[in-house]
DNA sequence: ATGGTCCCCTGACCGC
DNA sequence: TGCGGTCAGGGGACCA
């Protein structure tokens, strides 16, 4: 399900309902997640005051003043706030208890992750991440220069979460289409200049993602249960046989390191 | 260091 | 209605 954008209107959506909260108890019904979840976050985070709620990349942290609970949504993750005593559905797998909210992490494909960290940005998880794509610090110069020695294609940096991170495949076909560029290219054979234009196009989609509430193909929804309206301004993505909106061919699909890959050739080289 | 391939898991969908 | 095959928004582990 999430990249960048989903995982920023959850953290949006969240936020005001957990933020300044005490976390009075953790259920974990179902510890299998991708990493069992450590059977000390229930020590670890109860009592605690939940001071805020940051992203990085697709990683979501609830911060205490002792540590944070570090949260991947996965493919098929989402976050809640529902009224204490709800009861859970299938793949409801842990619950944070802040008196009469909780905040309930379902996870049907169990690919997401919650972990806990004394210092989550030196977590091996988070600490070798990229830039934001929407920080300053990232922009075209910056893969420019990490697409130096790679042959591989252009796709697969922008999916690299040590290039940049929160870009999935969705906003990684987008942001190729925006600028122009065969999502198959060696990255070591794109101009500066392109990649100035592909950093450009890559924050301007995520921001406009972001203002649409996300995009959501079957089962991403808000925390008020809203859909996000993104996917109504793909251009690209899940469009195989239909009719290029810039040129009129025919959009083509292919698979690129197991991802389906979508690109129009007149537009795109 | 980079770039492949495999795998984790469930559910939706499609053709027969 | 059932069944098998395919696909899905992620990403770490492993191997060449």
């Amino acid at each position: 399900m999430p990249e960048l954008p989903e995982v920023e209107i959850t953290r949006l959506g969240i936020s005001p309902y957990v933020t300044h909260r005490t976390v009075q108890a953790v259920q974990v019904r179902n510890p299998h997640l991708r990493w069992r979840v450590p059977d000390r976050l229930s020590s670890k985070v109860t009592g605690q005051k939940i001071e805020s709620v940051t992203r990085r990349g697709k990683y979501l942290l609830l911060n205490t003043s002792v540590g944070s609970v570090i949260i991947h949504l996965g493919m098929s993750g989402s976050l809640r706030v529902l009224k204490t005593g709800t009861s859970p559905q299938s793949h409801d797998h842990v619950d944070f208890i802040l008196g009469n909210k909780c905040l309930r992490y379902r996870d049907p494909r169990r690919f997401g992750c919650i972990l806990w960290s004394n210092a989550p940005l030196n977590h091996r998880l988070l600490k070798n991440l990229g830039p934001e794509p929407l920080a300053d610090e990232f922009d075209g110069d910056h893969l420019y220069h990490a697409a130096r020695r790679r042959t591989g294609a252009v796709k697969n940096l922008l999916m690299n979460a040590r290039v940049v991170s929160g870009i999935g495949n969705i906003y990684a076909n987008e942001a190729l289409f925006a600028a122009g560029i065969h999502p198959q290219r060696a990255a070591n054979r794109i101009s500066l200049i392109r990649y100035r234009i592909l950093s450009r196009e890559m924050k301007r989609i995520l921001q406009a993602a972001v203002q649409a509430g996300g995009t959501t193909l079957r089962d991403f929804q808000r925390v008020n249960g809203q859909p996000g309206y993104f996917r109504h301004a793909l251009k690209i993505y899940g469009k195989e046989g239909e009719l290029c909106r810039r040129c009129g061919a025919r959009i083509r699909r292919k698979v690129i390191s197991g991802r389906s890959s979508f690109y129009c050739v007149r537009c795109q080289s």
